[in-house]
DNA sequence: TAAAAATAGTTACATTTGAAACTATTTTAA
DNA sequence: TTAAAATAGTTTCAAATGTAACTATTTTTA
């Protein structure tokens, strides 16, 4: 019985998160913010965060390095982090929001909680509470697995 | 408060999505079966559904013309699944796993069973319903968002 | 019934992504 | 103290993916 679960839980998974991106971006892109969905996840992560350096931000976002590497490389050609070799260790850059990044986190911050209200005004908190619960439990015993 | 859900409902579905990939593309992988997570659930929706054509796959796995065209080739070419063009309407073409397809199909189902039943063991029954009644409620709210 | 619109599926091209190898630097251990 | 291992981040190249334009066929409508 339980592998009925899987084909959903998969296919459910994709289709939000490729979903989910996709209104994003447009709800951005209506009011003028050219930011793709991982920019906008590593925004937030490092509005909350503070200044952190590039291995840290792959812990906390969970893609790899290279992806890490690459949308940093583009919030900061668009002036919204800055990137500096911390000389203590040449090995790590200190990456953090400019005030201008700053700004457009609290822009796009009421953008995305607008969207996320549509997507999921007629679904009860508590249920929502629990799919969260859910969620990080499937997601933690994917990465041992 | 509500946004806050926003950057978790959004990485979370990514990184499950991607890493459920990973983890069945690699137990599928260790049994010698070389399989993409788009493949499985294509071959999974056809066992439930029998013969159809691609149309009707991109309504059912949510995924668009040019990713079922491409998904249904590489089927074809495993020969898991045989592509035939309907008589009556020369526009579409019948879709259905071959005989082949319907064995390998009832043996990525064990793996695949087993994945899930790791990957969810310590979750509540329960609770994950609620979760999948909630992810079904997002999706469908993304369709028309 | 003939032209226009709609539909299913394919092709082509540009962009994104993933994996492996690489550089620079620091840490460990012989 | 110096050679080997480890670490942070970058580069490179191949493969996957998304978008738009295209073909073939059928349906609509003027």
């Amino acid at each position: 019985m339980r592998y009925q679960f899987d084909p959903t839980l998969g296919k459910l998974s994709s289709n939000i998160s490729r979903g989910l991106g996709r209104v994003l971006v447009d709800r951005f892109s209506e009011k003028g913010f050219h930011i793709s969905s991982d920019e906008w996840t590593v925004i937030a992560t490092l509005y909350n965060l503070g200044s952190t350096n590039q291995s840290n931000l792959v812990e906390m976002v969970g893609r790899d390095k290279v992806a890490i590497k690459r949308i940093i490389d583009s919030l900061e050609e668009k002036g919204f982090v800055s990137r500096v070799v911390i000389q203590k260790d040449k090995r790590y850059r200190n990456v953090m929001l400019t005030l201008y990044g700053e700004d457009i986190y609290r822009r796009l911050e009421v953008i995305a909680g607008q969207t996320m209200g549509t997507v999921l005004s007629d679904i009860d908190d508590y249920k929502i509470q629990t799919c969260l619960e859910v969620l990080e439990r499937v997601n933690k015993n994917l990465q041992v697995a």
